[in-house]
RNA sequence: GGGCUCGUAGCUCAGAGGCAGAGCGCCGCAUUCGCAAUGCGGAGGCCCCGGGUUCAAAUCCCGGCGAGUCCA
């Protein structure tokens, strides 16, 4: 089955007289009402005609399209949505918003929550990293763009409005900017992403897409009968609208001007000139022919890398009848100028929306455009920094809010920079090191230098260069990267029961309910189903219960509580039928512990978002029997003075002994009331949600809690460490841990100092002076054993046996064997040949010469045999081991041996 | 989330099983009116921590801590 009849029923475009049409270029189906069109006219079936020939009826900025184009829907009854943080922190799958309709997935696409309203319209802030290398080249590409969309969510129950009122909307809207029905072109083309999948209408003017509307009606399914580029769908009962409108494309349309970038961000650009040593300017005729020329040709030609571009340039230069280094010379500087433009512009909406720089995560693709915008602007000298970019970007957009303020983000990008230095100049001395040592450049290097030590391949070459050394990029250089890279398969979690359950009565949001009577439902593999439980499962971080269940005189334990798919899974340690009637006993001082761990995380959280700015969110938590740990979002380590104070401001929170209340709440209503701040620990699936409010603190939360905050009792912070760039974990204990772990703290300092007789006030310093006395007394007796070597080697020397010229002593002494190799040592410096024994710990030997023509190698072999043993060194000095002590003479006579065979 | 690299003198780093090293910096002496420069001499090391292998570990293996980097 294919799609192709679902775009045979939309009766606007029958209506209206459009007509089905093959395009001859492409092969793929397009609607038109212009008899006479031959071809499809999306590139690369048509190119750019609206470059230099505006397609709109005016000039339309930034926010004169948004509010236009939000306004038509809203006249037609579409409700206006807020815009969501371009950080998808409700989503696991993705890090960064990159659509309108993923503001709604999973939960409303799949019909589990209702839409905020239906329809409704938005203009959402998206991040796209996936064309990097294309953005400022090819005059369209965007890393951040405003995706402007109207969208209704359809089911069984109930239609809004489907694919024909749909393509009026968009016929409408054209049409009322100017642009003439016959120059709308409708294609047809297959969508599928996320999983889900469906027919889809691109909507192109002036050979430039304006709009997808996208008939989202399919999801992803094993046994699906519909197969989009090889992935199998099947029909799915909601069925969603789906449009994008880019917005900056539409401003692109009414403006006409050679990029998308001149439209709507010509002040950056001109900034980033301005402030640069790009010896030209934007405005200047010639160029702008050229970039406008480039501009139509990029949007024929797809992506831009390699042979592709290289073509594309020829072909450039060609026309304007100049050399391709002429052309380069314009071209590869003014795209910088543009991407870092652009960069920038995302930059803004990445810190704004909290997302902290890191080495790993969500925050590592900020610092990779941090870092990509550092490199440009050193490329175009830019005279400027980062933030005055990303501060006149904020001006641009004035009518945005952002979380975090200028001021932080003026911080972390100065922190950034500070750091990004820093790995340059370790590059740099790194890889003259690596010249010097190896006087070549391998590929095994250049990898080595990217992966590990963040150096790319053109700066090495650049540095090699200046010591004149010539090196090669190898072609295959990112491919062979990537292949280091190998991707670990995400496993699915193997279900624990397999029957089917009604959902278990949750009785633990009432802490006053430790025991209760329930009725078995069912046992499987040593998990136990209640229909009703108290028992909190593992969930939020916060640790599971225990206790016991008794029935009928008997009693089992339950040793782990889980919940599966709304199920509550009890472990237990011996079975109970189904049907029979039970008590279950919760271990109260266990849960209570758990509860005062989970409100105080709730202080915390808020009491680090006051001290340290909106830019903290909660990364992960973890509440456990004594202690509990919250990992937060903050780009710097923190001082034991702020530390300290945080702790503080729990502590005042608990003082004031405030209320803690919770309600569930319809989780749109709580969204428009609270915002995004609610989800901390994550978005809870659901229509209705439970928001737990712990003092000043607002939380979307499944957690057990206190009544009032003066349970907690008291507040330690143990531990401060960074996890990650980025990442703060804070450990703690409240109640009667935070008293254990704060005595536990008295106890190791009352041991220290009581091992070295002293008051805990005084032990730092006595500890220095104990390690300054220590250091002291290993040199002396260093020194000693120095000069008791030189003696010993003076004594021995003074009784050799004689070989020749050759002077050789045989000797047992009993010392360390790191005092035989000293006195070897000084030996063999004497120009003596010999062996040393001691019996320290088994028998220990060293062998030295003094003398060319023995190697003490050759001398350890003999007393390996002679002892049982063995061992090896050097040529002047060998050390070993052995089992049995060997007689002296002995030895002596083998040496002779062996010197009269090679001597 | 996954991969890789690195923790050795105050700093930058070499050493890759067998005596703990270099350059810069520091201290002293010589030279100088003084400084810089130069020469000579010297101090400065829990080789990140904990286990293991070995006659022998800074070096090899395992675990931890810390720093950095790439990919998703």
């Amino acid at each position: 089955m294919s799609l192709d009849k679902e775009y045979l029923d939309i009766s606007f475009l029958h209506e209206n007289g459009f007509i089905r049409k093959k395009c001859p270029e492409c092969g793929k189906y397009f609607w038109t009402v212009n008899e006479s069109r031959e071809i499809c006219g999306d590139p690369p079936c048509g190119s750019y005609t609206f470059i230099g020939n505006p397609v709109f009826n005016r000039r339309f900025s930034l926010s004169e399209m948004r509010e236009y184009y939000l306004s038509f829907f809203e006249k037609r009854d579409h409700a206006r949505i807020e815009r969501y943080p371009v950080v998808a922190r409700w989503r696991d799958d993705i890090y960064l918003t990159i659509a309108s309709i993923a503001d709604f997935q999973p939960f409303v696409t799949s019909g589990v929550v209702p839409p905020p309203a239906n329809p409704l319209t938005i203009s959402q802030p998206c991040i796209r990293m996936d064309d990097l290398d294309s953005v400022g080249r090819t005059g369209r590409h965007l890393t951040l763009f405003e995706m402007m969309a109207h969208h209704a969510f359809n089911n069984p129950q109930e239609e809004v409005y489907w694919k024909s009122e749909t393509v009026e909307y968009c016929t409408e809207l054209l049409n009322k900017l100017g642009v003439k029905i016959e120059d709308i072109v409708y294609k047809e083309e297959p969508w599928a992403g996320g999983g889900n999948a469906g027919p889809c209408l691109e909507a192109i003017v002036g050979g430039l897409e304006v709009a997808t509307l996208v008939f989202m009606n399919l999801e992803e399914h094993p046994e699906g009968d519909i197969d989009i580029k090889g992935v199998k769908y099947r029909k799915m009962d909601n069925y969603i609208v789906d449009t994008g409108y880019g917005l900056e494309r539409f401003v692109w349309a009414s403006q006409g001007t050679p990029t998308v970038y001149d439209a709507i961000f010509g002040d950056a650009v001109s900034a980033i000139l301005e402030n640069s040593t790009v010896p030209f300017s934007a405005d200047d005729d010639e160029v702008r022919e050229i970039i406008a020329e480039s501009s139509k040709l990029a949007g024929v030609m797809g992506e831009l890398r390699g042979e592709r571009l290289s073509r594309l340039r020829a072909e450039i230069a060609n026309r304007f009848g100049i050399t391709p280094e002429k052309l380069e010379s314009i071209v590869v500087p003014l795209e910088k100028v543009y991407a870092l433009a652009d960069h920038t512009r995302a930059i803004l909406f990445m810190l704004g929306d909290a997302l902290i720089p890191s080495n790993a995560g969500s925050g590592y693709l900020a610092r990779l455009m941090i870092r990509r915008s550092l490199r440009m602007a050193d490329e175009l000298e830019l005279s400027i920094s980062l933030f005055d970019l990303v501060s006149l970007h904020r001006k641009i957009l004035k009518e945005f809010q952002f979380e975090v303020s200028l001021e932080t983000i003026q911080e972390i990008l100065e922190l950034e920079e500070r750091r990004f230095r820093e790995t340059i100049s370790k590059g740099i001395s790194l890889v003259q090191r690596t010249i010097e040592r190896k006087k070549k450049i391998e590929k095994e290097d250049l990898i080595e230098f990217y992966d590990s030590h963040g150096i790319p391949p053109e700066m090495v070459e650049e540095i090699a260069k200046s010591e004149n050394i010539e090196i090669e990029i190898p072609e295959d250089f990112y491919a062979e990267l990537a292949g280091r890279h190998s991707r670990a398969e995400k496993r699915e979690r193997e279900k624990l029961v397999l029957g089917s359950y009604p959902q278990t009565e949750k009785l633990y949001y009432n802490s006053k309910i430790l025991e209760f009577p329930a009725e078995v439902i069912g046992y499987e593999n040593g998990y136990l189903i209640l229909d009703r439980t108290a028992f909190y499962p593992e969930s939020g971080g916060q640790d599971n219960d225990t206790g016991y269940i008794e029935f009928d005189g008997g009693r089992v334990e339950v040793l782990d509580v889980l919940e599966e798919d709304g199920i509550i899974l009890h472990r237990v340690n011996g079975p109970i039928q189904p049907g029979t009637r039970i008590r279950g006993f919760v271990d109260r001082e266990r849960r209570f512990r758990h509860m005062r761990h989970h409100s105080a995380t709730h202080l915390l959280i808020k009491a680090l978002q006051k001290k340290l700015g909106n830019h903290v969110w909660q990364a992960g938590a973890r509440k456990e029997w004594d202690k509990a740990r919250l990992d937060i979002t903050h780009y710097k380590r923190l001082s034991d003075q702020e530390i300290r104070e945080i702790e503080l401001e729990v502590n005042r929170e608990i003082m004031a002994d405030r209320a803690v209340s919770w309600e569930i709440m319809d989780r749109i209503k709580a969204e428009q009331k609270y915002g995004f701040r609610l989800y901390q620990g994550g978005v809870p699936p659901g229509r209705e949600i439970r928001i737990v409010k712990v003092g000043d603190d607002i939380q979307a939360c499944g957690g057990t809690h206190v009544e009032t905050t003066g349970e907690i009792g008291v507040f330690k912070i143990l531990k401060v460490e960074s996890i990650q760039d980025g990442v703060l974990r804070f450990e703690y204990s409240a109640g009667e841990t935070a008293l254990e772990q704060i005595a536990r703290e008295e106890g190791l300092l009352k041991e220290a100092s009581s091992i070295l007789r002293v008051q805990p006030e005084i032990l730092p310093k006595t500890v220095q002076r104990f390690f300054d006395e220590w250091k002291e007394q290993k040199k002396t007796i260093e020194r000693l054993q120095e000069e008791i070597a030189k003696m010993k080697a003076e004594m021995i020397s003074r009784d050799y046996d004689e070989f020749e010229d050759m002077k050789i002593v045989v000797e047992i002494l009993n010392e360390s064997p790191d005092m035989l190799a000293k006195t070897g040592i000084h030996l063999a410096k004497d120009g003596f040949v010999g062996v040393l024994l001691s019996d320290y710990n088994g028998v220990k030997v060293v062998t030295f010469s003094g003398d060319e023509r023995v190697d003490a190698r050759d001398l350890m072999r003999i007393a390996g045999r002679l002892s049982k043993g063995g061992g090896g060194g050097r040529r002047d000095l060998a050390q070993g081991a052995g089992q049995i002590m060997p007689d002296k003479d002995e030895i002596m006579a083998e040496i002779f041996t062996f010197l009269r065979e090679r001597i």
